[in-house]
DNA sequence: ATTTATGTTTACAG
DNA sequence: CCTGTAAACATAAA
């Protein structure tokens, strides 16, 4: 699913579209990504205003006026589309699952959004997302609030703000005994990283994905804390590696998929030297690199 | 505490 | 038919 970079795509995309919006009704098709209580969402979404959409590691968070915020985790399969009044104004973001150019709502829909100047749906083909509604501030209400939410993840800072320390990469990695791929696609290391950047990461700092964490040296670690920043917003740059704006269907791709430069190259020419890109497992996931010039 | 294996769920390719 | 695979994690068990 959609990775940070891809996130953000979709944050900027919505926010141009929807702030100061209003939300007119909400249609629930599974409550299995959507589980809050109707009577929450009449109280603090339906006819609340949008103030700003905005992006924490891999979710995308909708602040409301009643001091409320929608909370979306796209997961692996999710997408949010965006169809404008009159269908001029559309886009899409998250996952590049073909149905897309099927009409909406269909049979992946989750979440149907509709608002004063638009439908916003929420499709998602495995169920693995979720919408959350918290409040920014505790209003008595017996639900915790939003930054408590996003605590209790306990994942790492984001990656692209000034909380995430090099020091504390470098903690996290040098008493890791895993590989150090799986140690950066641990959300307690850098969130917002999934496979793709990490893939990408490893290959900007010349190192190999099957390396241990903990062998890394200072150095070593510390270009990896500065390609991981790279890759994220080489992505963000580019518009995610899934389509972020869309007419039509040549047009729905991001730009980041031509750029990436190990990721799903299996087979081909590093572009850096004469190596060829291989691909191989580490515990269940498919990892690329170039075995020649990642060490 | 970390690490691993498994579960969540659907669709597609071979 | 079956097997394997997929952009993310949560959780239980070791």
């Amino acid at each position: 699913m959609p990775e940070l970079p891809e996130v953000e795509t979709l944050v900027q995309g919505l926010k141009k579209r929807i702030a100061g919006e209003k939300i007119r009704e909400v249609e629930i098709r599974n409550q299995k990504n959507f589980s809050t209580d109707r009577k929450i969402i009449k109280k603090f979404i339906v006819d609340a205003r949008v103030i700003d959409v905005r992006r924490y590691q891999k979710m995308a968070i909708i602040d409301l006026s009643t001091g409320w915020s929608l909370v979306i985790h796209l997961k692996m399969t999710g997408q949010l589309v965006f169809h404008g009044k009159g269908s001029k104004e559309q886009m899409a973001g998250g996952h590049p699952e073909k149905s897309y150019e099927h009409p909406l709502p269909h049979k992946h829909t989750r979440v149907i959004f509709s608002l004063s100047n638009g439908i916003l749906y929420f499709n998602d083909l495995r169920k693995f997302g979720w919408v959350k509604v918290l409040p920014r501030q505790d209003r008595q209400t017996r639900s915790i609030t939003l930054d408590e939410f996003l605590n209790s993840f306990q994942y790492s800072p984001d990656p692209l703000t000034k909380e995430w320390k090099l020091e504390d990469f470098t903690k996290n990695i040098q008493y890791r005994k895993v590989t150090i791929y799986q140690s950066i696609i641990d959300q307690k290391v850098a969130s917002g990283v999934g496979n793709i950047y990490a893939n990408e990461a490893l290959f900007c700092a010349r190192i190999s994905p099957l390396r241990k964490s903990n062998a890394l040296s200072k150095k070593e670690v510390k270009k990896l804390y500065e390609c991981i920043k790279d890759v994220l917003k080489e992505g963000i740059k580019h518009g995610g590696t899934t389509f972020s704006d869309y007419r039509n269907v040549e047009g729905a791709m991001g730009q980041m998929y031509q750029n990436l430069k190990v990721y799903d190259r299996e087979g081909e020419k590093c572009f850096r030297c004469p190596g060829v890109v291989k691909r191989t497992k580490i515990n269940g996931r498919s990892t690329h690199y170039c075995p020649r010039c990642q060490k």
